[in-house]
Formats: C-alpha cells, sequence, structure tokens
DNA sequence: TTTTAGATCTCGTTG
DNA sequence: CAACGAGGTCTAAAA
C-alpha cells in the first residue's frame, strides 16, 4: 500500500498514471467535472472520493447514495494531465462513447491499495430457485413432468417448460421476489408463442409475492399463480436433499 | 480529514462508531464477510476497501467492476464492535430485513472525510426528450397535436398521448436509446387500452434506435417507429428556442 | 458483437 | 407504504 499526501499537480498525475494498472486509487480530493456520453452531467465542485481500479472503472462518491455521483464502467481509459496548473481525470469510454472529466483542485491524500478480484457467489436467485424447481416441480403443480429449462421460443426463454397430468403444455414464468405486472406479460407472452407452436398452453407465474395490478391481469389472462417463500423452500429441500444422500447411503 | 494509520481494533471501532454520521469513512483492510437478506453471499477474505457513508450505506469494494461486491443502501445502521479481538463490523438494515458483517482482521488506514453530497442534474433523459417531442410534435408526424403527458390507463402511463390530422388517438412510448421488444410490448399494451376506453388508437414507437426483434414485433403488432437523434435532436431544439425567444423579444 | 433478462438492481415519483 | 418505470442502469450468459 502506497500513500501520498497532499502531493503537486504533478506528482499527483505521475501517481496516477503510474499506478492505474497496479491497483486500486482512491483519491481524496475537492473537483469539479463533466460526463458526457448517453447522457450529459456537470459536477459541481466539491469534496469527492474518486475511485481508479486496475480494470478501467471510474467512480466518483460523494457522501449520499450507494450509487456514484458520476464514473466510468469497467474498459474505460483513465489518464491523469496537468493543465494549466490544474490536476485533470480524463476517463474514456468507446462504444458507447462516454467521457468523464474531472478537475482536481486539490488533493488531500492518494492511495494505492492493491485489492482483492474474488467475485461474489450470490445464493437465492431466479436461477437456484429455478433449479429447486425442477427437483421438485410438485410444488408447482402436482403432476407436472418438467420438459425444458430456458427453452427459446420466438417470444424469448421460458423459466421451465412441462407438462400436466394431461399432456397438456405449462409455462412457467419464475421471480424470486414481488412479481409486477411485467411479469404477467411475459409469461403471456410465452403462453401465446408456445400455444401458437404447439397447439395449446396453460401459463402458471410463481413468485414470492404479486402486485395488485399484476393480480388482475393474471386473471385476466387466465394465468395461475403459485405462491413460494424462496427462504423456506432452499430450506426445505436442502434438508431433502440431505435426507435423499443418506437415503442412498443407505442403498449403497 | 481525519486519517488513523494501523489502528488497533478497539481503536478502529471507536473512530467509527464516532464519525460514522460525521462524513463518509474510507477503511483499507483485509476482511471476509456475508451479506444475508434478499439473497445470500459470502466474501472470501482477502483486502478491500469499505466505504462507510453517513447516510448509512456501507460498500465493500474490490479491484473489478462499478458496483460493490458486497453492499447495504442508505438507510442501514451501521456499527463497529470487537469480538474476540478482532474488528467486527455489521450494518443492518429493516424492510427488507438485510444484513452486511465484515470481520475485519488488519486495518491498514481509515480516513475520514467531508465528501460532498451534491446531486447531479442529467440531462438527455426520456423525459427531456418527452418535452421536446411535446413542444414539437411534429418531428412525430406531420399534424400531430398532444393530448396529454403521462396519460394514466389502465395498462400504466402513457408517454405521450395525441390526435393526429383525421381525429385519430396516437399513442406514442418513447426510448431515448436502443428501444427493445419489451417497449414493443409496452406500446402495444398502451394501445390496446387506449382502443378499449376510447374507440380507436395507433400507436407510434419514437426511439434512437430499435433492435431487430422489437422491429419484428413493431410489423407485427402495426405500430409505426420514428427514429430520433437525441443529441441533434436537442441541439436543434435549443437553437430553435433561442430563436423562438428572439422571436417573442422582437413582437414584445 | 448483439440480444436478452436478472439484479440484494438503485432511485425518484406518485397515489 | 406500495407500485410503477427509468436508468449513462450494471452484469452475466447466450446466440
Amino acid at each position: 500500500m502506497l500513500r501520498i499526501l497532499e502531493p503537486e499537480p504533478r506528482e499527483a498525475a505521475a501517481f496516477i498514471n503510474t499506478n492505474r494498472k497496479r491497483g486500486l486509487i482512491a483519491v481524496f480530493c475537492i473537483c469539479g467535472g463533466t460526463y458526457r456520453g448517453r447522457a450529459a452531467a456537470d459536477l459541481p465542485t466539491g469534496p469527492y472520493l474518486i475511485l481508479i481500479k486496475p480494470d478501467g472503472s471510474l467512480l466518483v462518491h460523494g457522501s449520499e447514495k450507494a450509487t456514484p455521483l458520476v464514473w466510468n464502467p469497467p474498459g474505460s481509459s483513465n489518464m491523469a494531465v496537468v493543465e494549466g496548473g490544474t490536476l485533470v481525470l480524463k476517463s474514456l469510454r468507446t462504444r458507447p462513447s462516454e467521457s468523464v472529466v474531472l478537475k482536481i483542485e486539490r488533493v488531500f491524500e492518494i492511495v494505492l491499495f492493491d485489492a482483492g478480484s474474488s467475485s461474489v457467489r450470490l445464493r437465492g436467485t431466479e436461477k437456484d430457485i429455478v433449479d429447486m424447481l425442477v427437483k421438485n416441480p410438485d410444488i408447482i403443480e402436482p403432476g407436472l413432468k418438467v420438459v425444458g429449462v430456458e427453452v427459446p421460443t420466438e417470444a424469448g426463454h421460458i423459466d421451465i417448460l412441462a407438462l400436466d397430468k394431461n399432456g397438456e403444455y405449462i409455462v412457467v414464468e419464475v421471480k424470486r421476489d414481488v412479481a409486477d405486472h411485467e411479469a404477467v406479460f411475459q409469461l403471456r407472452r410465452y403462453v401465446e408463442a408456445v400455444a401458437k407452436a404447439r397447439g395449446r398452453a396453460r401459463g402458471i407465474l410463481v413468485a414470492a409475492d404479486i402486485t395488485s395490478s399484476a393480480f388482475h391481469y393474471l386473471r385476466e389472462y387466465n394465468l395461475g399463480f403459485v405462491k413460494i417463500r424462496p427462504r423456506e423452500l432452499a430450506e426445505k429441500l436442502l434438508n431433502k436433499t440431505e435426507f435423499e444422500d443418506t437415503s442412498i447411503d443407505v442403498e449403497k
């Protein structure tokens, strides 16, 4: 970890350009700046924390919010220059063409820190719920047989395609949280596509909850709804898997 | 700006708890931790930068990506404690109930920085485009008369509702960038709702571009498309406004 | 590269 | 507080 305090503009620029690929650079400073690209924004001059990451990410954080005030995503080219005695940090991105330009009036401290690059594995995602439901389709409807997952149709990818006990196609759309009307329209599209391609189909929305208007549309389009509690479901299935594993061990 | 280097756990905890409402706290450290809530994640032990904001936001950044590895949003309650000699940072949020717990094994530096709270005003948003189109509806179609903006229907809010030169209702959906098939389905819903409520309606999608599948659906549903160049449009209308202002001055 | 859809989306606005 | 929709969304995965 390297650290410089109250550096002169030239010193700061050299430090940033030398180390921008070596680790996370944190610049505690007073600056103002602009963003130009898909939209446009101006950052009023004030005290901010600038983060420059080795992957090209540039973030300017204030004292509020989880999201940066201005930023450029990974893959951007960041460079520090001294223009007319002031330190200027330029971040350029192509496709789409976007720029962040920061005029840094005063630098309190710059830190170079070799931060970790580990990614975090998330559990409890929609994909996890789909996996559980595929292994336990009776949760959706007794007698259901899963035909496919992420099945492509002309209207998009179906979370789960199944056959009910009468051999009719069932289209299942899964949401991990509150399903809104968009989810219902999504399901409706998929059902229409399957009906068109394979004759007849029913749709079932599986979610932790549903908004009132989504429920309204669900009835209007004659679609089904199955309420799940993702957390409890995860526990239950974890136990079931453990039980099954034990059984297998016994059988062996 | 306050700064402590290589603090002991007790010292670090005291510093964080004393200052967490006073400014942005940046902790350069080695830590591991967990997130539990809407989903679940485990952060492997490594060097990270922790940001604690006065509004309750907690961010853990690594060397990659624009988004934090784990985080808690504004409004969270953050507290540092020492448990069995190790510094532990706990962040709690209610509704939804979520927690981030970080076990900090080593602290290199903690900085308290009174970062600015200014918000950034964005230009070139969809709202800006809608405003321009309302003032210049001929861009959409010659002879168009705007009836309303953000008009509520049972299917949602219509960006622009207008009447064409024959007195037929026109539903306009605006996208500032590439319109995808969701935008087309959205427009279709609005047109259906207006047709149901007011007799007859046409739909026009106004966007900078359109995906191929969106275009396919557009034709299928017999909806129109008007391509705009938001940036050029903004310039043109800015000039026009200046011209109009001048005219008004002259008339006065 | 384009397209698609999820996300601990976040954030603002409205009822 | 719920609901709705935009966003410079970001991000990963698939075609």
